[in-house]
DNA sequence: TTTTATTGACTACAGTTGTAGTCATATGTA
DNA sequence: TACATATGACTACAACTGTAGTCAATAAAA
């Protein structure tokens, strides 16, 4: 099965998935520094959790001196693709619909998503 | 804060707001039936999740002769719309239109899908 | 060079989750 | 009536999670 990723743990990935210099990779401290402000976790649980996601396979190391530097190791994509179908499975019995209705409802869509979904049916129409 | 539920729970509380006869409320053995197709689960393991619903304040109960029938004590819709929110932020920074492409993406999107799709977009365009 | 801060490695610890097991009792069945 | 069965109450237990703490080595700073 596919690699399991944790709610805080998903967090860090997405500091790393959305770091441009990820071709470097990221040092644990950097990851800290990038998410004080919306976490307030110590450099300790940081360094716990990228421990984890290197255990489980999401991310991988090269040692940048006495430290190393932190690479995701599994697409973006993919594993939003396939956390975006598991939860309209167990949530809304796959269907987009009624998602996006809840959505919608409850925070109102942006005029960037309404045009972008226009588009995208467009697309799927033809 | 809401209630949390987790996965398996949710299998449940499925069953629960999805069986119309709702009103009377289901038996343990009523929902451990209406899963059988797609848990594994034994009688027990259903019951703990039961307990562990009415503990959470997500089921109530009302006594049946020697057992109990549940009910759900939260809203289907309060609750979804809810988690939707959460998913798309944590997994989609609060944007519906990528997770709606990446659904269309990987599984198609049902014609149903679809034109609910559009009707609601025309609806939220006036 | 002595102190201080950073870093990785290892450990901690309670709460949640998945998945039951045991026991006593009430009940339906032979 | 005697036994098999269903049920609720309570217990179990390891894995996963969130959130760190300790320790030893190293590097930077005074």
């Amino acid at each position: 099965m596919a690699i399991k990723i944790s709610g805080a743990e998903l967090d860090i990935m997405n500091v790393l998935w959305q770091s441009g210099d990820a071709q470097a990779g990221l040092a644990a401290s950097d990851v800290h520094v990038r998410l004080a402000n919306d976490k307030d976790w110590t450099s300790r649980t940081v360094k716990t959790l990228l421990a984890r996601l290197v255990e489980k396979g999401a991310l991988t190391t090269e040692p940048d001196g006495r430290r190393y530097l932190y690479k995701t190791a599994i697409s973006e994509t993919d594993y939003k693709t396939k956390a975006a179908g598991q939860f309209v499975d167990q949530i809304f019995a796959g269907r987009a619909a009624p998602l996006v209705a809840h959505l919608a409802d409850s925070r109102g869509l942006s005029e960037a998503d309404i045009s972008e979904l226009e588009k995208l049916l467009g697309e799927l129409k033809k």
